[in-house]
DNA sequence: GACTTGATGGTATGTTTGTACCATAAAAAC
DNA sequence: GTTTTTATGGTACAAACATACCATCAAGTC
């Protein structure tokens, strides 16, 4: 054999390249040779590494949820040294509306597959649905401390304010990926909103 | 020939099939076959009413488009007799939220028409851009009628908080069709939000 | 040095798709 | 009563797809 392979990387490599060309021409129309010629391999290879489309597309969901984490706790992380409530609630939310680049391929080809799994029972709507529930717990945690340190009005119910944040977030990073709104523009409401609930600042 | 058709009508019984479809299987999946089984007739007969895939695309897209502008100036007309400003504002957000069978399937098929409008060029993102910006205008007129009349708190900017009501709107909505919530959860999450706006009930 | 095994390329195959073509019955036109 | 239209069905066809199969070459193993 030629050298020897670390699966793994190879693995990421062609789900990377899937995500590009989802990215480009909209998941349906993701092919194995379209795959297969985006990561400059032949198509048998990527059969190789996963044998059936459907497992690639798994594997490229799985892939993407675990990176989307990854950038919300980042973004928690690099603001939490102060935990000034308010920033720690902003990055969480604008982690959804698609800046740069890669963060644009993100959030366009996880709502395709967030579309997608509504109809498609093979998709299993699990990783949909388990971090948004995730981040609503968070969001009511650090609603209910800022207004027990008075930096938050204390008449607000934050679990119906949580969902909202979610909400408009979600809305707002639609309307860019659509075109609708830039993402500054995007970015100055939910700042203008944030601005509402946390009167001091 | 048999008995002389109405064209428009059999256009729009094709069409329907198609919604159906689409909300069944996702938009990816429909075919001009799984069509012309839906409807009940030839595929020779999809042909002769819509010459090419592509125009039936259109054609289901315009139809969707039309009756959700229907529906929502429906909802203005019967809220609108006692001209609340609230209840305006309220009928035309939840709109957005399905609830009946014929809601959920327009919302669901329009979603994924929007999604696909992103990738597709040929789909031209028109429609999705031309309603919402409509609707933002409608809805910042709304507002600010409400500030001058006492309804409303006069310090809100009323641009932004059109922008947030619309957002949020469709993030609910578009949670409801991900079965993350219900229709009832996401209507009292709205109807909590306006109270928050129009502190006047 | 012989042999196995991992990584890769190329090709064949059966299925599904959109669309084009051929056919027919029956109402309308004259 | 013949001759157009009009609405419909069935079938044929080329393209594209996912997948299965055959082949090869090079690095380890002994």
């Amino acid at each position: 054999m030629p050298k020897l392979v670390d699966h793994e990387e190879r693995r990421a490599q062609i789900i990377d390249a899937l995500l590009r060309a989802a990215a480009d021409t909209g998941l349906h129309a993701v092919t194995m040779r379209s795959v297969a010629i985006e990561a400059g391999i032949s198509v048998r290879l990527v059969q190789y590494y996963f044998d059936t489309k459907e497992q690639l597309l798994l594997a490229a969901i799985n892939r993407l949820t675990a990176r989307m984490g990854e950038r919300v706790r980042d973004r928690v992380r690099t603001a939490g040294s102060s935990p000034a409530p308010r920033a720690i609630v902003e990055a969480v939310l604008l982690e959804a509306v698609p800046t740069d680049e890669e963060s644009r391929i993100f959030h366009l080809v996880h709502t395709e597959y967030a579309v997608l799994s509504i109809t498609d029972p093979a998709l299993g709507g699990q990783p949909f649905l388990a971090a948004p529930n995730e981040m609503e717990g968070f969001l009511i945690s650090r609603l209910a401390a800022a207004q027990q340190a008075g930096d938050a009005d204390p008449h607000l119910d934050a679990r119906q304010e949580a969902v909202v944040l979610l909400s408009v977030s979600a809305g707002l990073g639609l309307s860019v990926l659509l075109g609708q709104r830039t993402a500054d523009d995007a970015t100055a409401v939910l700042r203008y909103h944030l601005g509402r609930l946390f009167p001091g600042s």
